[in-house]
DNA sequence: ATAAAAATTTAGATGAATCTAAAAAATAAA
DNA sequence: TTTATTTTTTAGATTCATCTAAATTTTTAT
């Protein structure tokens, strides 16, 4: 059994070695979990000592097989209670994360598949990231962010690099969300702002910083 | 804030001080918290600091006002999680206290009274326990023990005085739940064992054991 | 009323998770 | 390639919740 904190932890090196599960520093997973270098240090040896993270001193952290496994059923149970929230409690996409935090850590398997059937065996969360299955499975998606992508390309938001309240209520003014259709009918040169045709019917702009905070395929 | 254990132990606190809001011993506390005498003693020391009990020493320990309004804020979370596992997630009324026991530390507010909407503002819990209100306050229904009633009572199971599993599950054998119609049709004066018409059509026999743990009104 | 038993509290330790301050190692700059 | 800067680790404390063993207080029994 882990700990809440260990569970913590397991979930921010996933989330911080991105895509290529590259190496994460001490100092990143001390400020993802607002906490101090020194403390991260300590609990590292400790997920060393049970095998869920691969750790030599001063050069960085990966996940092992079994630490993976674990931060990727935290993330289930994460993502199936914003489901919840939001499809059943009716809260906006931007209120539920502070209440998936805890709820991610309620110990039970049995209740999680109980709610994963509940909500019809969901796909994805309210932000568009794909929920692990019981395994802790992941099935990846190609996705590019919208500001690499070229004029005139054509296709749909799958998910968001920032999902913090300020930015999901920004997207909520601009009715953009996962799903949306998209269209780049222009680039701008100066700024790397772009002209987007949404859902084949709207037209804003929207600036590179949104850009590049939004994935596409 | 209240920490999860200091939640724990003012819920076991008003649980063992019972209607009547009697003084609880160090022991009892112990006793239903699976821990230690001296560490009560010290939790209770912590917990009259913060103003939640009345504490002193050698002479047992009651709720504040403040103590009780947050005791009955974890039962109210408690029960309104036991009816969503129960009604929404097709547990039986057995298998969800475990469960219920980490749901009901879960901190919102907003999430607790948007559960209770959801729920469609239950009065009851599975076990026919009633639910606390957003202050607090519950409305205390007089009940009788069936083991004390005289024969020819008629009136309906409303409580039960012990929730384990165990007995939860022969309940369902004898078809016995919260709102069955109950009539005392015989009582054998040898061993205190009742003889009852259960919804009006079904006649069976329990020993006096269980008509101690089976409120009625 | 005194002695024995039970309940309760204190003293001192432990493990988990955190911190600050200082030392050591790795990286970047001159 | 030295030196300076940044990153990371160690050392030593702190807080919370727990424990065991010993000392107190209260209660019960003789
Ligand atoms: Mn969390
Ligand atoms: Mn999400
Ligand atoms: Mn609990
Ligand atoms: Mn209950």
């Amino acid at each position: 059994m882990l700990t809440y904190t260990e569970e913590n932890y397991l979930k921010a090196i996933y989330h911080l070695s991105g895509e290529d599960q590259r190496e994460v520093s001490t100092n990143a997973i001390a400020e993802a979990l607002l906490t101090k270098p020194a403390s991260v240090t300590d609990m590292l040896r400790k997920l060393a000592d049970k095998s869920l993270v691969h750790y030599v001193k001063y050069q960085g952290v990966s996940l092992t097989r079994k630490g993976r496994k674990e931060a990727l059923l935290v993330v289930r149970k994460h993502r199936l209670w914003e489901v919840f929230l939001v499809d059943k409690l009716k809260f906006n996409w931007d209120e539920v994360h502070e209440m998936a935090e805890q709820l991610e850590h309620i110990q039970s398997t049995i209740l999680i598949d109980r709610l994963d059937a509940f909500l019809d065996y969901p796909s994805f969360d309210p932000h568009g990231d794909p929920i692990p299955d019981q395994k802790g499975d992941l099935k990846i998606r190609k996705k590019f962010l919208l500001s690499d992508v070229p004029v005139a390309f054509s296709g749909k938001v799958i998910a968001l690099a920032d999902t913090s309240p300020v930015f999901l209520q920004y997207l909520d003014r601009l009715a953009i969300c996962p799903g949306c259709a998209i269209q780049v009918t222009d680039k701008i040169e100066f700024d790397g702002s772009l002209e987007l045709l949404l859902n084949a019917k709207k037209k804003i702009v929207i600036s590179n910083e949104v850009a590049k905070n939004l994935y596409v395929h």
